[in-house]
DNA sequence: CGACTTTGACCGGCGC
DNA sequence: GCGCCGGTCAAAGTCG
């Protein structure tokens, strides 16, 4: 979407849009049906780049699913493995951050999807405030809760690190270790260990609920708001898909979700199903919904309409 | 008063 | 065997 994102909230409604037809009156038929035309070709275009990335995704994903002759697992979710691959260990800029962020940090170790071992060790870097050093597990927003039991300042970071249990369910092995950057204090470093093996909390099943809102703030060069979200409001229902892929930083707000560094991306990997019938909700809702064609309509010709001013118009 | 956080102590793995 | 270090425990403190 380019800059007409601005469409969905644009003040012209209908009898706004039915009175500036008049100012077209040179050929209102041609400019409405090639408004339609582009509503449509940009609709197409969407979701083709859609399936894109989510095929990128499709193969990621089964690159990590595929039986793969990875080492045996370390006896559960105990002890997780001294993850301090050689790699992690001569990053002394990420020391907290352990297998795939080492992927992350080192290209010599990009290979390993097939590496993940069943404790699933998954690293996100957000970038966060710097001053609320407090609430680092709120910055690392998931969906999922919390709790602290433990902190510890280790060797090569001076910013401690800060162990959380999934607070949710007593019986969930997931756990989260969350770390300043030692280079960038305003970067956090999220690992997260083992899966849920609950439901969702009830926060992220609103997240899903309300059409898996991901937000991601791009961090360090990119400083665009919403780098590549889709947001749609039609029938009344809003349908936003943050499909950002962004290397270095990023939040993961997760629902069914997974978020994993590979190859020095950030990936969000929604899970096959929800992602699916993501795409198959919104392929729906731009093919069909005529009051989505007409909304997008009555945004460009908002726009037309506001540089009219500066077009000279031949009556 | 209960839930949560803090923090020092303890435990176990690993390298030398 | 010893020491280092990361991870966990649990008592004390804090907050709503």
């Amino acid at each position: 979407m380019d800059d007409d994102g601005d469409g969905s909230s644009s003040p012209t409604d209908d009898s706004a849009a039915a009175g500036l037809l008049p100012l077209f009156s040179r050929s209102p038929a041609e400019d409405l049906e090639e408004k339609l035309r582009r509503a449509t070709e940009e609709n197409a275009r969407l979701t083709r780049a859609l399936d894109a990335i989510l095929a990128g995704h499709h193969a990621h994903q089964r690159a990590l699913l595929a039986p793969s002759p990875s080492p045996p697992p370390p006896s559960a979710t105990a002890r997780a493995p001294s993850v301090s691959t050689s790699c992690a260990a001569r990053e002394d800029a990420a020391p907290a951050v352990a297998a795939d962020a080492a992927s992350t940090a080192c290209p010599s170790r990009q290979q390993p999807p097939t590496a993940e071992p069943r404790p699933k060790v998954r690293t996100v870097r957000v970038r966060a405030d710097a001053t609320d050093a407090n609430s680092m597990a709120e910055t690392v927003k998931d969906g999922y809760q919390w709790r602290k039991y433990g902190q510890k300042v280790t060797r090569d970071n001076p910013y401690p690190r800060a162990y959380f249990r999934c607070a949710f369910a007593p019986s969930c092995p997931v756990k989260k270790k969350v770390q300043r950057c030692a280079e960038d204090r305003s970067m956090l470093v999220a690992t997260y260990e083992g899966e849920h093996n609950h439901a969702l909390s009830t926060q992220t099943a609103e997240f899903v609920a309300s059409g898996c809102t991901t937000s991601q703030h791009a961090g360090g060069s990119s400083t665009s708001p919403l780098p590549c979200s889709i947001s749609i409001n039609s029938s009344g229902r809003t349908i936003t898909l943050d499909l950002t892929n962004q290397a270095g930083s990023g939040s993961i707000a997760s629902c069914g979700v997974e978020a994993a560094a590979v190859s020095g991306e950030l990936v969000t990997v929604l899970s096959p199903e929800l992602r699916r019938h993501l795409v198959e909700e919104v392929v729906q809702v731009l093919k069909n919904d005529a009051e989505f064609v007409e909304a997008v309509t009555n945004a460009v010709a908002a726009r037309v309409v506001d540089q009219i001013p500066h077009i000279p118009v031949h009556l």
